[in-house]
DNA sequence: CTGAACTTTCAGTAAACACTGAAATACAGA
DNA sequence: TCTGTATTTCAGTGTTTACTGAAAGTTCAG
């Protein structure tokens, strides 16, 4: 095969977990994710393994990550005892997948932090106390506003959305 | 001062911090952002060291990254030596703040890996190739779409865009 | 020019996070 | 049931990232 092409792709793969890295996203689970989304076919743990040389346990772990993430498939092959495992290659599922993830993960508990925050002081009318709060709604409101939007820009379908919106802009 | 508020505001510091550090954000970093938005005044190095218990060299680089995000500015009092701070508190304007940001070091980077990679195949037209060229131009796609909504979003007023694509949605 | 007040830098260290490899567990066919 | 194959877990270790504190640098009033 190509030396070159095999070479360029492995140069994607890796600078792809490298940025991931950047995104709170740890290096291996980024080029798992960037191996297995230019493999042109579902590949084992032990292949994925040997081509990033990295240990079972590592492979295995952030597998079941990306698979928590929705952002890969385990596959089973009818009379075979291995799993392959196969990326979701559709860009707008995956924007929709992180967006989701994303959301919980993130802005879920910056809700609840800022909720309970504004509750804890309710009681307290202190000129502090009413400022305190009154940043702090600011930004609870913003917060869910923001998670609104990602909600149904994640719902939608890319061909509705997409288009209405830079119509817009 | 009320004990109480002060407990909740202290919590409020501490668990901003804990989340930033889920975003691709250091602790310290948040933590300090999250002081000095619910800081009544402007406050210098030595008043934020001492809240946060933090040595003056981590108050210091941090305090200096916040004002590269744009989120921090820094405060000078006529007749004083000693340098002041204080945190953006519109919440658009932070999110714009963001979001440029976070372009500027994620996004872009990631679109100049994928352009990369397209045009170092571009000669080779084996299928694994062609393949791959396609997945990437997929990806490129969206990411390019995506930069361009976020710089019109984070260019506008809050009170033009918001309303309108929650119309839209 | 000098020295006090303040800020910045950075080598060394500490804390957080990711990875390995081997042991434990689960599963399917004989 | 037992046996071989595949997956999962996790204690120990390695790597990366963040922090400290002291030294160097800057600034300004006198």
């Amino acid at each position: 095969m190509n030396q070159d092409f095999q070479n360029v792709r492995r140069r994607f793969i890796t600078q792809w977990g490298a940025l991931g890295s950047q995104w709170g996203i740890n290096r291996t689970m980024a080029m798992i994710h960037a191996l297995l989304l230019v493999a042109e076919r579902e590949l084992s743990t032990d292949e994925v393994m040997e081509e990033l040389n990295i240990s079972r346990g590592n492979a295995n772990t952030n597998l079941r990550d990306l698979i928590d993430w929705g952002l890969v498939q385990r596959m089973v092959r009818p009379g075979e005892r291995r799993e392959y495992f196969a990326a979701e290659k559709d860009v707008w599922k995956i924007f929709c997948m992180v967006a989701r993830e994303r959301k919980r993960r993130e802005t879920e508990p910056a809700q609840k932090v800022l909720e309970a925050c504004i509750r804890d002081t309710e009681t307290d009318d202190s000129p502090e106390a009413r400022e305190f709060r009154r940043e702090l709604t600011a930004l609870s409101d913003f917060v869910s506003l923001a998670n609104t939007v990602m909600e149904k820009v994640a719902a939608a379908e890319q061909s509705r959305v997409l288009p209405r919106i830079l119509k817009v802009l």
